[in-house]
DNA sequence: TGGGAAACCTGACATATGTCATAGATTCTG
DNA sequence: CAGAATCTATGACATATGTCAGGTTTCCCA
């Protein structure tokens, strides 16, 4: 098994703020595991006992609204690091995390790095700069979420995936997602996402095969974010 | 003037944490200042050189969006801090900051925690903390928005009023909102919140007096908010 | 204290969005 | 490989919400 210390996933998290020996004590406490496509890290109002470090795949962290739609707060991708909020509050997971394709995480015991948090303050603003990154988009979406229309958040989820995960090279974004979690993403009903898919689609905006989407005019989905 | 040392809304935040030295700093170099209603204490965008601890009034955290409104993301009130965020990332502001009452803040130059920051794990366990929660809040803002109807964020707007900043002894909510801010905080148009406010009058779950709004029927919101 | 600005309110209307029903496409599995 | 199950797609419709326009009340300060 691979070894912290070595991981290049590491470069991209707080992780990097660790000493050699704390690194030494998460690697030899932490445990790999695989997660299918569709299987769950973790549920919402579970208790986290440790977090979790996506190695490779996607997930997306969601949450269940009364109505029993499942509204995705955030997509998470390799080298971020799940249910530090809730480790560092003490609470109970607010988010559900799904894998979206099969997935590898290490899970790291909360007991590796609570004392880190406690005595290496190199780690703990790491931790913090993150944080405050995470709660700036989270404004942001806010914002969006009540000003903009479905049909803009859609064009705006669209670049999002563009820029985030990129295409393959018969211009499809790679990361392919079910009309359900576009849906998600965007905060509306299936239906509806379906429709506007169909009209962007029809508009010449995007094309599609399956359920797989490829940005054609990119500059169109800006101006209509723009509100032209 | 009086010092952070002695001061009692410090005990609401992460101020808590630091030792006596490092208070004794901050007290030194703060400045305190009068906002008056309507006055901004930071805009969006703007370069914060230092964080805003808020002794007494309160502080509304929004941002414009494209098509002119302005999106109220947070209310802040007595001890919290405005401008961690921005600071901690070395970002510019993400939100404006608006007195909706008198406030008097104090000024804390970014010199004087920084250093803090960086050595007393403690203190940036505090904040970091904070910002958890903070994160988690906006996370659920998130789910409301998307999932729930403006009816349904109208009423949790008004029992979150109730139970943050209560109510006087007529029965009203002690913090006075004007509708447009109302409208803000919901994410809605100013006519539709008005046109509500209105519904809710009707039927007695609210009774209103000017611009004041009071709770008659909370079991009636509460119903409503969960769906019946 | 009176006049004007700002805030509040209401109606009429257009439209965006959700819901329900149903059909076609795709994929999964025995 | 057939049939089931799931996902995608589309139409018809109801409704929630935004916009514009006009009125009324409240507030402020000269």
């Amino acid at each position: 098994m691979s070894r912290c210390e070595n991981c290049i996933i590491r470069q991209f998290n707080s992780l990097r703020a660790m000493s050699k020996e704390e690194l030494k004590k998460v690697s030899d406490s932490k445990t790999t595991r695989e997660v299918k496509k569709g299987e769950s890290i973790f549920e919402e109002g579970e208790r986290l006992n440790g977090v979790f470090c996506v190695r490779n795949g996607v997930s997306k962290l969601s949450k269940l609204s009364a109505n029993g739609k499942d509204q995705i707060v955030k997509l998470a991708t390799k080298g971020e690091v799940l249910g530090q909020r809730s480790v560092i509050a003490g609470e109970s997971a607010n988010l559900s995390a799904i894998a979206i394709n099969n997935m590898e995480v290490c899970f790291i015991p909360k007991e590796s790095i609570e004392n880190t948090l406690h005595k290496n303050p190199d780690f703990t603003f790491e931790v913090l700069r993150h944080m405050a990154h995470d709660l700036k988009e989270a404004d942001d979406v806010i914002v969006n979420m009540s000003q903009k229309t479905v049909k803009q958040r859609m064009a705006e989820a669209f670049l999002y995936l563009k820029n985030t995960y990129g295409e393959d090279k018969d211009g499809f974004l790679s990361l392919v997602l079910s009309r359900e979690d576009i849906a998600g993403v965007v905060g509306t009903a299936v239906e509806s996402a379906i429709r506007i898919i169909s009209e962007f689609k029809k508009k010449g905006y995007i094309k599609t095969s399956g359920k797989r989407i490829g940005i054609v005019e990119e500059r169109k989905l800006k101006d209509l974010i723009a509100g032209f």
